[in-house]
DNA sequence: TCTGGGGTCCTAGGACCC
DNA sequence: TCTGGGGTCCTAGGACCC
């Protein structure tokens, strides 16, 4: 596209598009198996194997009209639509009533989408990659309101003819409103809302639809009359605040369309998880270890190949009805050690040795991606700057260095800044960071 | 609703420090 | 020794998103 704005013609205004694949984990695999073209197609997870109790991943639309939707139990979508191959040798269920089931393959969807980040990143200079099929895309500099509709199409289509599978785009001045328009005329939608039509767009949707509103903040919301977006957007804000905090207020603000956020690229994750529910509730210890060292182990390999060290370890226990307790344990410093990580999970699980649990799972967390990258020399204080200083710009505080043993660093900065003895008497409580402690 | 798996951000309270 | 205030880190839980 040509006509960049000149500089001296830019707003405040953002041109963004936020681009949503339809139906993802199904286009992808109906792109490898092309005749589940047009079928009802339902992709699920962990039913396999002759397990009942799954969840559907993502539902054709043509499965929808059966009833079928993502995150319901597979045996709830069966019992809606069977499956085809079944259906045939039953005399009793009509074969068109009856649908194609493929389980969960991630390797694949990531392949598949990589292609698709590869036309977004051609497409715009900033691309928020939010999923695995969702992205934002800021294209203030290369998009003019008046050309912004064929501007999408194009991407559509190019993403349409190079990867094979559908995207709806939406374009919008902020982020929220951008989220809102590629939902609005799903499957193959593309909407432009320009930057006078925010608040009348939103005006009728229903509140559920805004950025940040779920399942139990609409419920508040409606005890209090407020339904649709616009009655959020013309709610007293007092009235939000006194209720839901700054988060209400911050819902209040996309309703009406203001949304200050600016696209910026994915950083490093926060955390890195691996759950798995049992088939029904468990009480026997022995089982329960089983799978949190199971889990404990994919997690330390998963954080491994990311080369990223963790410094806090935790586990989550789910217990019937449906009960979620979480415990972590921070170390002294960030570390990349498997057995840790089994040894302090299985430390934690045992809180939780005489408990009825449907699912488990294991995290580190307060991850560090500096070791893989580079071993940066900066860190230490310097001499122009008093004290003011230490609590922030502490470049890892504690060990930077490969092995938790780094101690001995930590133990020599001690009293040089104040905000680090923390750090140094921490670990000496610990005894040289112990990990003993944890065995 | 008989809830799968992987994340993010926010809040509140306690411990601890100055 | 008691009181008070400010700040940070950690843990646990909740809501939300895909």
């Amino acid at each position: 596209m040509d006509a960049a704005r000149l500089p001296g013609t830019q707003t405040t205004d953002q041109v963004v598009a936020h681009v949503d694949m339809d139906c993802f984990y199904a286009a992808c695999e109906r792109r490898r198996e092309p005749a589940l073209e047009g079928e009802p197609l339902v992709v699920g997870m962990g039913y396999e194997n002759g397990e009942t109790h799954g969840a559907v991943a993502t539902a054709s639309y043509e499965a929808r009209e059966y009833g079928v939707e993502s995150a319901m139990a597979i045996s709830e979508a069966l019992e809606r639509l069977p499956r085809r191959v079944e259906a045939a040798e039953d005399p009793e269920t009509s074969v068109e009533a009856a649908g194609y089931y493929r389980p969960v393959d991630m390797d694949h969807y990531e392949a598949v989408a990589s292609e698709v980040k590869d036309v977004l990143h051609d497409a715009a200079e900033v691309v928020r990659e939010v999923s695995i099929d969702e992205a934002y895309l800021d294209v203030t500099d290369d998009v003019a309101w008046d050309e912004a509709e064929s501007w999408a199409d194009t991407l559509k289509a190019t993403i349409e003819s190079e990867v094979g599978v559908v995207a709806s785009v939406g374009v919008a001045p902020t982020m929220s409103a951008a989220k809102v328009a590629s939902d609005h005329d799903k499957p193959d939608g593309l909407v432009v809302v320009r930057p006078g039509d925010v608040r009348e767009f939103f005006a009728d949707l229903p509140v559920e639809e805004v950025h940040g509103v779920g399942p139990v903040t609409a419920r508040e919301l409606a005890a209090l009359d407020i339904e649709t977006a616009g009655d959020l957007a013309a709610a007293d804000p007092e009235t939000v605040a006194e209720r839901f905090g700054d988060r209400g207020l911050e819902i209040r603000r996309y309703a009406r369309g203001e949304d200050t956020r600016t696209i910026t690229p994915k950083g490093d994750p926060k955390s890195l998880s691996r759950e798995s529910a049992f088939t029904e509730a468990v009480e026997d210890t022995d089982q329960k270890r089983q799978k949190v060292e199971t889990l404990a182990a994919a997690v330390a390999d998963r954080a491994h190949r990311k080369e990223a060290r963790y410094q806090t370890i935790g586990i989550k226990v789910v217990e019937p009805p449906f009960d979620v307790n979480t415990r972590a344990r921070s170390l002294p410093g960030p570390v990349d050690d498997a057995d840790l990580v089994k040894s302090v999970a299985l430390d934690l699980l045992t809180e939780f040795e005489d408990a009825a649990v449907r699912k488990v799972g294991v995290r580190v967390s307060n991850l560090d991606f500096s070791a893989g990258r580079q071993a940066s020399l900066g860190g230490f204080d310097s001499e122009d700057s008093p004290q003011t200083d230490d609590g922030e710009g502490a470049t890892g505080g504690s060990t930077t260095e490969n092995d938790p043993e780094g101690q001995v660093s930590l133990t020599e900065f001690g009293d040089t800044a104040s905000g680090r003895d923390e750090d140094a008497s921490s670990a000496n409580r610990d005894g040289q960071v112990s990990l003993d402690d944890f065995d």
